[in-house]
DNA sequence: CCGATTAGATTTAGCTTCCAAATCAACTAT
DNA sequence: ATAGTTGATTTGGAAGCTAAATCTAATCGG
């Protein structure tokens, strides 16, 4: 006896480049996957025959009949058929959790999102809130179960490669990330559960600000700090998922705790209040404590207020430290800050961007600001469902073939 | 016209494998390397007649020559070419460059090391000692340019993907590193440059402390402290190969400089001397500065001096910190410290590991000491040509077989 | 309306790399 | 000797390609 090879079957290489091309190509006809892909005319077309019976691709009319001809022979034209199945993405955190169905191609066919209440989150509780969550959302788009080919997750926790947390101290983790991947491969065949911060760094790397870029760290900068670390083209993890968490931060220098940069600025601002610090006169003064929030602070120094320019100093000379420890220690060539706070901290990229030089001993990293805005983590969800879906459904065996339903 | 396919030549995967299997196999049977690979016996047979064809391996006396037999017909016998070729691996520090030759599976031949002049360390003077301590290596071996394969060399600088180490402020990574790799690649077909510390942890991955794991740091502890990182199973590099440069350092509470853990016993116990604070009566009172070392201060810890293990607790203090900071930004499961003084550190990691938990959050690192002593580097360097040897040796074209000398 | 021309599709033959099974060879044990 | 065992070799495909010949569906110029 040998090592009993499974059955062909379908996983040949050329399907696989074939799929991949026309993945991100649009329509295209069959010129265009030969070149791109280097297979000959014979082989391009038997894959995509095969990907048509497979249901993944869809054959369009043929170039003539759409006027896109010239001379000789019309094309045949292909596309993905990004309907074939849907993928969901979601963006699970402590207060909140968004839930976006798209098509095969990544685009949105409906986001839900869901307040939570932050004190009920016993596993059970929010393994059963996560399951309601995408029914509701599957609801809305008109589809069920059936047709999910991949779900990907994200939960502000660490996550490693089997997709488990660690128990941290007060089982936050845990319970941010109560077995989500078991409990949802029960029914569909490609599940990712990621760290939230790993996915903005998806999304950015795939729609964002990184494009094209193999070493970069993205900011998460909202209520505490998290980055997501991409090394050589990869996300990095760590043993148990914690690269990138920012428990360390409270060591350095200058940066002492995880809290993020909204949650700072408001925290400043008050404080000065507090200690009555804030001019006589001044737009702030006197202001009820929940309006004096950073970004009114934020606004203030944008019409060239001196005071209001000091906070975002302080807070530069904050952004400044913690891109130049990211920038020593993971060497990215470029820093993103994303998060719903991202796009108002111009300013204060603005003064970090000028002290960093300073700071860093090495190549010092592009510091660039996010316009993904709020929604990156559940963009990013959806990327990283995309892209698992896009490497994945050909090696699902019976499983896969089984959702793409061949009506469309 | 299609994109012109190479020439099949040789590149099969089921070379490949095979070749693999065979470098870490010592002498094996065919049916050894059927069931490890995976292919059959035609197969196998194939495979392992042309890798004796191509010069990598050689036939031994069949299975009842040597005795081990028992029924049937008897096994055809088979081995590495360790001796087809050399590789050499090279520690390229700036006061002393050690220059290993080696065969193929990495068993040393000769190994020499040079002290330099640190002082004389332009790009060309360092281009020609390189040079010419491989060349006399090569004349301590017997052996010649032409049969060396690959070579890896380790410079305390960071380095790319490419080879190449960033401008510097002082330019000290440049003169470390004066594009060694375009040099070399003149006559040598296989040529990697690396970072001193990451060569540090490819050699405990191989031969080491971490054999088997896929995420740890290695923390070079001699005059400065670097650190290789592994992630993934892979050496991380960053953009400009500054991943686990340790300039960040200084921003640590309680680090303050990349100083190694050497130079800081030594210097803290020339401090309490010239302070006066070694008390009257003790063995370190009263000597001339130059025998008051780091490595008396543990030798007399190790005795059960009480004023030495404060020392000690200091160095353990710090070196908790350490780990702690690398611990939490790459996730390892473990943190090994390595370099000439690692040996001598037990007492220094008992009090870090004690203190570990209090300063990590997430899951503790096991903090465990190299034994590799002060070749590590060097060590490294040959696993790293080895390594590169191993996967480029089929793929090199007509330049390859060309060295594998087939009288052997 | 009819070739000539053109670009793409299909067919055919052949190559490489593998596997599976049949057959052959080299032994030992009896 | 001869049966039994274990490998080695040979033979006959099957995949998965490529390359080249041939076929098809058009345009365009008379």
């Amino acid at each position: 006896m040998s090592t009993s090879h499974p059955p062909p079957a379908l996983s040949r290489a050329s399907l696989d480049r074939l799929l991949g091309y026309a993945w991100d190509a649009g329509v295209f006809v069959s010129a265009d996957a030969m070149t791109a892909t280097g297979v000959t005319r014979s082989t391009a077309i038997d894959a995509l025959d095969e990907l048509i019976e497979i249901g993944l691709l869809r054959e369009l009319p043929n170039a003539r009949a759409v006027g896109e001809y010239r001379k000789g022979r019309p094309s045949r034209r292909f596309e993905l058929r990004a309907d074939a199945a849907i993928v969901i993405g979601m963006d699970a955190g402590r207060s909140h959790l968004t839930t976006t169905v798209a098509d095969l191609r990544g685009d949105v066919i409906t986001s839900e999102t869901l307040e939570l209440d932050a004190t009920r989150d016993s596993p059970n509780e929010r393994r059963a809130t996560v399951l309601a969550a995408i029914d509701s959302a599957l609801r809305a788009a008109g589809r069920d179960r059936d047709s999910v080919l991949a779900v990907c997750v994200g939960v502000p926790a660490p996550v490693d490669y089997h997709g488990a947390s660690p128990d941290h101290r007060d089982g936050f983790w845990r319970r941010m990330n109560p077995d989500l991947r078991t409990m949802l491969e029960e029914w569909v065949p490609i599940v990712r559960v990621e760290n939230d911060a790993s996915l903005a760094a998806v999304a950015e790397g795939a729609v964002g600000a990184a494009i094209g870029c193999r070493d970069y760290v993205v900011l998460l900068a909202g209520d505490r700090f998290g980055a997501g670390v991409v090394a050589d083209g990869r996300l990095l993890r760590g043993a148990h998922g914690g690269a990138g968490e920012m428990v360390a931060l409270d060591k350095v220098v200058g940066v002492e705790s995880a809290e993020g940069m909204g949650l700072r600025l408001t925290g400043w601002a008050r404080d000065a209040a507090a200690a009555g610090k804030i001019p006589d006169g001044h737009p702030l003064a006197g202001l009820p404590a929940d309006r004096l929030t950073g970004r009114a602070v934020l606004d203030l120094a944008r019409s060239g207020d001196a005071w209001a320019q000091g906070i975002v100093n302080r807070a530069g000379t904050l952004l400044a430290r913690i891109t130049a420890v990211f920038g020593s220690v993971y060497d990215p060539s470029r820093v993103i800050v994303a998060g719903a706070v991202a796009e108002s901290l111009d300013q204060v990229a603005e003064v970090a961007r000028a002290l960093l030089p300073g700071e860093v001993d090495l190549a010092v990293p592009e510091l660039v600001l996010s316009s993904l805005g709020a929604g990156s983590v559940a963009a990013g969800a959806v990327c990283a469902a995309v892209d698992s879906a896009r490497t994945g459904v050909l090696h699902l065996g019976g499983a896969g073939p089984r959702l793409l339903d061949r009506a469309g």
